[in-house]
RNA sequence: GGUGUCAUAGCUCAGUUGGUAGAGCAAAGGACUGAAAAUCCUUGUGUCCCCGGUUCGAUUCCUGGUGACACCA
């Protein structure tokens, strides 16, 4: 039976470092569910694996995409589907570790068909948003779409946008297409989260903020200034150096914004991970254990394949 | 040693003409369907330094203590 091995958890916890002794234990690549490590040239602010380590186990989706590329979710689902259909023809335990929630969840559970926004109906949508306000994009959105617009969170507007965004260019209300099935896959999974008392992962993060900087996070920034609005880069970190090259913040005010903003996200992710019951947790310092778990996990696997 | 100022949320502070208190930051919780490191929402009980006094009632006024800071010796 074919495994796919999700090593998940907060930034900094310390994901990357395990990955790669399950990798060599259970020979496999590692599958790396990050978007924004998929992007070339964020090394330093996005903590990717360095090239010593990608020497050292093979990594997919670090470094692929160039900065103004566009990608998603839904696309990563599809890569990472076909890229286990070919890598499950050699071997029976895979490997994907990563941070971004629903990069993961489109993997494990699967994202509804929803239709790419084109350039035009994006840009049209912005263009009323300035226009006309949000206010008069709501009434419309509760006109097209009434079963959305009831459950919907109403203040944010990107959301509201994107909704509107499907309405315009399907002519089918956004709610269609939202189905709240999750897909089967065929292969089990088995999901190891990673987390440390609170405090613990704080200095981690902060520590390595730290460590970013020294390592040259200014510079790294002031590379990306000509795609300062790519998506790739409204991420934490950038944001913070982009307002330090402008002279809007200072840099030792920028690394505290950026420690708190890290901090956040880092809670934000356990929030979303928390929800999910299927996780089993571990201390990251706790690697053996992990291992045991998962060896007693695929046996009990082969145990059902045979019956 | 003397004099003065201060002591309130994790931090910096405001405030209560005496009716047990609130801002900023930090922090905590939540939402999430093709931008997700994005985007959005919610949350402040704290011996108001301690003992006593005055008072119906003290975090607020008074005595004493303790601590911090400043100045004078």
């Amino acid at each position: 039976m074919h495994t796919l091995l999700v090593l998940l958890g907060p930034t900094g916890v310390g994901k990357t470092e395990l990955a790669l002794r399950l990798a060599r234990r259970y020979a496999t690549p590692v599958i790396n569910a990050d978007s924004r490590q998929i992007y070339a040239d964020l090394s330093i602010g996005t903590a990717a694996p360095t090239p010593a380590q990608l020497q050292q186990v093979r990594h997919y989706f670090v470094g692929t995409l160039a900065i103004g590329d566009y990608y998603s979710a839904a696309r990563f689902e599809a890569d990472v589907l076909g890229l286990t259909e070919r890598l499950f023809a050699t071997r029976d335990t895979l490997l994907m570790s990563g941070g971004s929630m629903m990069y993961i969840d489109a993997v494990c559970k699967g994202i509804d068909d929803i239709p790419t926004i084109t350039d035009e109906t994006r840009s049209m949508l912005r263009q009323r948003l300035a226009d006309e306000g949000l206010e008069r994009l709501k009434a419309e959105l509760r006109l097209l779409d009434p079963d959305y617009y009831a459950g919907a969170d109403l203040r944010n507007t990107q959301r509201i946008v994107h909704a509107l965004e499907v309405c315009y260019q399907t002519g089918l209300p956004f709610s269609h297409f939202l189905t709240g099935q999750a897909k089967a896959r065929p292969f089990r999974i088995l999901k190891i989260g990673l987390n440390r008392p609170r405090e613990e992962l704080f200095e981690r993060i902060n520590a390595r903020v730290d460590a970013m900087i020294e390592a040259g996070l200014l510079d790294e920034a002031r590379s990306m200034l000509p795609h300062r609005h790519a998506n790739a880069l409204n991420t934490v970190g950038y944001k913070e150096m982009f307002a330090v090259l402008d002279g809007t913040w200072t840099l030792p005010f920028a690394v505290e914004r950026m420690k708190k903003n890290t901090r956040v996200y880092a809670k934000k992710q356990l929030t979303w991970f928390r929800r999910d019951d299927t996780i089993q947790w571990f201390h990251p310092d706790n690697a053996d254990a992990i291992e045991a778990w998962i060896d007693c996990q695929l046996h009990k696997d082969a145990q059902q394949h045979k019956q």
